[in-house]
DNA sequence: TTATATTTTCAAAACTTTTTGAAAATAAAA
DNA sequence: TTTTATTTTCAAAAAGTTTTGAAAATATAA
């Protein structure tokens, strides 16, 4: 195999996987596209590489942009601008947990807090109803609790932890 | 607030949640009506809560099992199936964590296997490719580590650990 | 200023996924 | 056996999502 291959069977999967994670997967193909260049690339360099229109690659490089995974440069007597991803691979991470803690996991201790102060009654579903939804809370307040020590954290601080755990 | 409302507030919040996470609305509407329900529940009595066809509560109701989350029961002098949720979170998410690994971590580790003894030469492009899938390769396989720990170990471990991280 | 390069927008088309509903299959009762 | 209840299947419809491509907007150069 050689490296346009790997590339290509890399850049298809990371599409795949992106797909089953909520996130699109022309932004998943962009994201690897740009992971795996040494250099920032145009917009036209991305639509020729993944096959994919000018609208797509404009709207889904921009979302990268928002969700502080991918970043723009000007380059000096250029005008098209480049575009490249963050390589640290524990900020990229990093930041994918904050956008899905703000996008997913606050609205639902949203609704949690919110159904927690329901008159439920003392019913068999009143009270199942409070032992799920409280279990339930309880749980994801931890996940909740540790990304938001990740994201305060040092670099390799979970990674550390998880070398660790793992061995 | 009552207890209709409450339930009808975080069935709807539980199926959002599941379409960001690959899973159908429906899916997770079942799941979250069995998960509160103290009783096992027919198809019948799930459709006529969630308001979807029998063929949709069907197919669900067995993807569900398929996953390890619900069973079905069949009572004595009844021809209809009831079905109830694995009502322990614990389990619940060592099942989710389990089929997702299948589904996800495993195709991907697979690829990056294979493209790890591509011939890349050593261009830049070249010794970037190898840096990055590298770097992937590294971190997935600890969570991937994390997870085949997690669904060997004891029921409460992880939380212990979590709660122990998080304080 | 006008011309040219580039980016952005967004309605419509293409594609994907989910849902329906009725027919076929299965299972239990009469 | 036949009848009735129940579950399963799956083609077609509906709904949802992504992509395209061309026009509008913006920015730079001449």
């Amino acid at each position: 195999m050689d490296l346009d291959e790997a590339k290509y069977k890399f850049i298809q999967e990371w599409g795949v996987l992106g797909s089953s994670w909520g996130i699109n997967r022309a932004m998943a193909q962009i994201h690897a596209c740009l992971l795996l260049s040494p250099d920032s690339k145009t917009t036209d360099e991305v639509m020729e590489e993944l096959k994919i229109s000018r609208g797509n690659a404009n709207m889904n490089m921009r979302a990268l942009i928002d969700w502080g995974l991918v970043f723009k440069e000007f380059k000096p007597g250029e005008r098209k601008e480049y575009f490249y991803a963050e390589k640290d691979l524990w900020t990229v991470m990093k930041q994918i947990a904050k956008e899905r803690r703000k996008r997913e996991i606050i609205p639902i201790r949203d609704v949690l807090a919110e159904v927690s102060t329901a008159q439920v009654g003392d019913s068999a579903e009143g009270k199942e109803f409070k032992k799920v939804t409280k279990d339930i809370d309880s749980i994801i307040s931890k996940f909740d609790g540790l990304i938001e020590m990740a994201s305060k954290s040092d670099k390799n601080w979970f990674l550390k932890i998880l070398s660790k755990l793992v061995k």
